[in-house]
DNA sequence: TGGTGTTGTCGAAGCGCTTCGACAACGGGG
DNA sequence: CCCCGTTGTCGAAGCGCTTCGACAACACCA
């Protein structure tokens, strides 16, 4: 089954059946729907490596998952599964890369033409794969911002905002006392870009409305201490902001037991909505907003259009029943 | 950077050139030796395209990966890596194929030749995929076994086998009253076929060693209930098999509150080892082995060679603290 | 020494598609 | 009525690789 199949059975020749595949040349409405009928009645589809060889696009992008202990397994996919479907959505199909070759697997599906572009998550503060990308002019997007943006087409969540917009909440409840339970220490080790920004963003906000602000790294399995040490030693806690998905139910069920619920001691998450009822205070991360977004810009450079720069999506917060005006405080004005 | 390139800098002809990248022809040390050399000198990288329209392989398989919620997202994962590192050490890329575009996807991808072959994960006890498959001679491995496996190669690990394991052990420890906590009822209903084996195994094991064996479809959130329910029901149940993997946490945490904590209640799990602290006796989900399996067959029956059949997993279960004889009865003699 | 295999290399013919230039056919303005 | 600009279609030339048949070159046995 080739073009030249269809050709004939249309009573035209290969090049008008490609143009009416491509639209890129004004086919007559006539002509154009006797090619469509053959392609249907045949059962026609063009053959991805011939196309690729001749037009010197593969219609292919690549995505670069991370594969880290430490990333939330949940979370990876749905940007995954977003930037699938979006890509599809532009006549892309998705090859999925794992962080095992590391930079070598972009030389390589660059190298051999296998993709038109890249998108790669979990980009680090300084990421290995950020010189290679900027050395093998090969269309990319990443998710998640280097420290050198420099050239560089980036989406993220506004981590910064969004750890901004718990202290605000917090602090418009009249919480002057808080914490803020994070990422698992290796994560800010390796410098990961949105935990990093997220921290700095919370500080900012806490120093600018004067409220007394701690860090704390955890995972589910230090949960139970880091509750424990909070509740030890820092009596005057009422909020908190939690920025690690997985530690969140442990962490809650540590303080139920050590005595506090929400919204007594008010709970903010930064992540997707934990299933936990009642729901949380969170400010949620649109992994859909964020993958399409990707799919997008890297189509439009994949195009010729649109150069470099830093896209950061605005946070959300949607307030719910874990938090609370401190009690004995004045209520919220809003 | 071009084949001929190639050519004329070692000093042969372009078939040289790719025969020694194919080693389908012998080719002299000599000269093999100074096309290698000239390829890494200029960093030659082939064509995807042209490869794929020439030789009639792309060295991409598709995978299809599942997208329903009630599916264990971290497990699905491990199954995507290692099918993907597995596909690599066999030269081959992995396409991803979202369970959105249904079965037209795998038309897709096979019409326009994108992909050698396809493998399938999370299969149903009656899939709309199968006959698809059937229908398209492309090469595929489903991971999961249908009802009809007529034709199809499928891998999986023995979830009888596994099931009925747990009782073995249960059963040698002398406990006599266990209750098997599965699925969500939704995976029951789309007759997911790794969960009805479960039970089969489990159900036909128990009636042969003669123990008082009940099921209760489970999730998360119902976790509570469900624990409670077999508190006042059960009064001398001493025994749990727990197959569901995110509910494992909640199910112990609400057992403990009854007064019911392992190994006085002894509880075995399948699926992959919960990150709890002591370990749980279990039954691990081999996904490494599965997926590398899976794609180990599949490039067979790309190559032609290998013909269907159902290769079932050996489930292996590993003793740790939280299964013990039952209070009061003998000790297990092996 | 002539026949008979091997072994190693080459040339050329595609694989199925896109795209460029060419060119009928037609309509509209002078 | 002629010329020119559009519009729609075609033919042919690749895209970069694989693979098949051909064939030197050489070794080996008779």
């Amino acid at each position: 089954m080739r073009i030249s199949d269809v050709a004939k059975h249309a009573g035209v020749s290969p090049s008008t059946v490609s143009y009416v595949l491509s639209g890129k040349r004004s086919i007559s409405e006539t002509t154009r729907r006797r090619v469509r009928e053959s392609i249907d009645a045949l059962g026609y589809q063009p053959h991805a490596g011939a196309r690729s060889l001749a037009s010197r696009r593969s219609n292919v992008i690549a995505l670069v998952i991370p594969l880290r202990e430490d990333v939330h397994v949940p979370v990876a996919m749905r940007f995954a599964v977003s930037v699938t479907t979006s890509a599809r959505t532009h006549d892309h199909d998705v090859l999925l890369l794992t962080q095992g070759e590391g930079p070598d697997g972009l030389r390589r599906v660059a190298g051999s033409a296998m993709v038109d572009g890249v998108i790669v998550m979990d980009v680090e503060a300084d990421d290995a794969r950020v010189p290679v990308l900027r050395s093998l002019d090969l269309p990319s997007v990443l998710i998640g911002v280097p420290e050198d943006v420099e050239g560089l087409t980036c989406v993220d969540l506004d981590f910064a905002a969004a750890g901004a917009a718990c202290v605000h909440h917090l602090a418009d409840l009249g919480h002057t006392d808080i914490a803020f339970v994070g990422q698992p220490p290796s994560v800010y080790e390796r410098r990961t870009g949105f935990a990093e920004r997220t921290v700095t963003g919370y500080e900012a906000a806490a120093r600018e409305r004067g409220v007394r602000a701690t860090l704390h790294p955890c995972s589910p399995d230090t949960a139970r201490e880091v509750a424990a040490g909070l509740v030890r030693d820092r009596p005057a806690l009422t909020g908190l902001i939690v920025h690690n998905e997985p530690s969140v139910a442990p962490l809650l069920d540590a303080f139920q037991e050590l005595g506090r619920t929400p919204p007594e001691l008010s709970v903010a998450v930064i992540g997707p909505p934990a299933p936990v009822v009642p729901p949380l205070t969170s400010v949620d991360l649109p992994a859909e907003a964020v993958g399409s977004r990707a799919v997008q810009l890297l189509m439009d450079k994949i195009d010729g259009v649109g150069g470099p720069g830093v896209t950061l999506l605005e946070p959300r917060l949607t307030p719910a029943g874990s938090t609370a005006p401190r009690t004995g405080s004045t209520a919220p004005r809003s």
